[in-house]
DNA sequence: AATTAAATTGAATTAAATTCATATCATGAT
DNA sequence: ATCATGATATGAATTTAATTCAATTTAATT
């Protein structure tokens, strides 16, 4: 078969109408070439030079050889400076922050997913609780937050996520384990177990809480596993997204309730600079979590 | 570097989806399929697949050379169709006659010349001398006569080929020899040595002796050189192209003389079916005769 | 946990391309 | 005519590259 080697013989030859001098350019001795061209005049069954004592002229057929080569060969460089961009595309660095710590659940599979489709893009996750998380990508230290709306204000370009519902966590036998779902009143003189954010990124508190003028005491763990201890032991109740329950509440360990009759709905979305945000890993990881977090975590809605 | 071959393979992987079903499609093993796509991936240090549990998914930068793949091997198949094409056209039949004697003379190299550009072509010389040589096309037994203009009652398409002037030719010590130029007159009650040809085919007769209503003698030999030996041993006169005469001239064997003050000229035409003038070897036929013979006949001018 | 259906790997093999040394061929000069 | 020159062709030896073979690995499914 014809290969795009013969074709830049072609050329060359086209160009030095000599064999030695057109071997000299390809990195090849006359023999060589000479054997290469004759292999082709073979497969082919078909005259492509005339042999004159001053080099070769191509053939009409010849000729055409070498119109298919000027297209193939331009095509090739062509897609051979796109691989480069691409290759470009292919590598960077991701560092993920998360606003909401509940996420870490189904971060640790989303982030081995993406590692197998771009093994050339270094994901790292940035350790610490931090009040504003949006601010770390400013100060040049994340480059994806995943977390709520972040304010106009930052200027970061922001994909939807998914919606999810948070529910009032309530050690089993809690008197209000009967209420079809609570209201704010019933968080009146309780105690609230979160995450040691500020009180304004709790969305209970923001949303709820705060406008009714709720009156409730505070108290902070870093990892859910101690929040649904905190719980289960009945020192407070707590508000967490559906999917970070559902283990708890299926082993009896706590329950879960609506908050308002309509439930209490928050929204994720990714955020980052609008050129990080647009590069294909940036747009592929957001692909990802989708996918992955509809399939795996109950009672979310894509947005 | 990569090749066709590699964008055959990317090809059937993308309409298989996997690597032992393309495979096979090439004809290869799948091991072999998998070694060569490693290669094009590490020569361009690039990831060009995503490999799951179910085969292979092109990543962007695979898509780019699917693209160029689908450019490539349309444009290679084209080619290739082309080429049958032109095989063709590059072998078939030539069946020549000539109906100017003296045309021997430079039709061997011509014929040389050729056979080393088109050795698919055969080419053979009908044998024997023939009163309508243009009339052994219709018969189908040639298929490109030399010789003057052909009638247009024979539907053949014709090429001009070169005008010749035609030299009396006498012996050395004729009574004429110190006159620059011979005047039909001096034909008068001669022996006129021609090739056995009817009268009307002999350019002198026709144009000039007939119209003057001279009375001569006639001759024949086969050959140039028996009607050089016949004028030299003063057995008569004859007429020739320029170009046959001129070993015998330079060796001082005859002498020739141009005919009227302006000289006889005459006219070579090739001619043939439309559809065989049209054959590119036919064409570089007649091409390779001009430039033969206006580089080797002296005394002719290309028309 | 075992099975299956894929791809990968590395060594061995096979095939193909390339070189080396020399032959051939056509042309132009002596 | 013969010789030198500048070109391509040829064939055997060599080198390089592609392919296979025989395990391995990997991930999903039963």
């Amino acid at each position: 078969m014809i290969e795009i080697r013969h074709l830049k013989s072609f050329k060359a030859i086209s160009e030095s109408g000599k064999l030695a001098l057109a071997a000299e350019r390809v990195h090849l001795t006359q023999s060589a070439l000479s054997h290469q061209i004759r292999a082709v005049e073979e497969y082919y069954d078909i005259t492509l030079f005339q042999r004159t004592a001053h080099g070769l002229r191509f053939t009409p057929a010849g000729e055409r050889l070498l119109k298919l080569a000027d297209i193939v060969l331009e095509a090739t460089a062509h897609a051979e400076r796109d691989l480069e961009r691409l290759k470009l595309d292919q590598s960077g660095e991701l560092r993920i922050v998360l606003e909401c710590h509940t996420c870490f659940d189904w971060l640790t599979p989303v982030m081995d997913l993406f590692r197998r489709a771009w093994p050339e893009v270094e994901l790292d996750l940035v350790a610490g609780f931090h009040s504003d998380p949006w601010n770390l990508i400013k100060e040049g230290k994340a480059d994806f937050v995943i977390g709520g709306l972040p304010s106009a204000s930052k200027h970061l370009q922001h994909t939807p996520l998914f919606k999810f519902e948070i529910l009032a966590v309530l050690p089993p036998d809690h008197p209000l384990h009967n209420k079809p779902y609570l209201v704010p009143e019933d968080f009146n003189h309780q105690t609230l177990i979160t995450y040691p954010v500020p009180e304004e990124r709790i969305d209970l508190v923001r949303e709820l809480l705060a406008p009714a003028h709720i009156k409730f005491e505070r108290r902070t763990a870093e990892l859910t596993v101690a929040i649904m201890q905190l719980v289960a032991s009945r020192r407070g109740l707590a508000a967490l997204p559906s999917w970070g329950l559902q283990n708890y509440i299926e082993h009896e360990y706590v329950i879960g309730k609506p908050i308002t009759k309509k439930g209490l709905w928050s929204e994720l979305h990714a955020a980052g600079k609008a050129e990080v945000m647009a590069k294909p890993y940036a747009v592929d990881l957001v692909r990802i979590i989708r996918e992955a977090c509809s399939e795996k975590l109950d009672g979310i809605k894509l947005i």
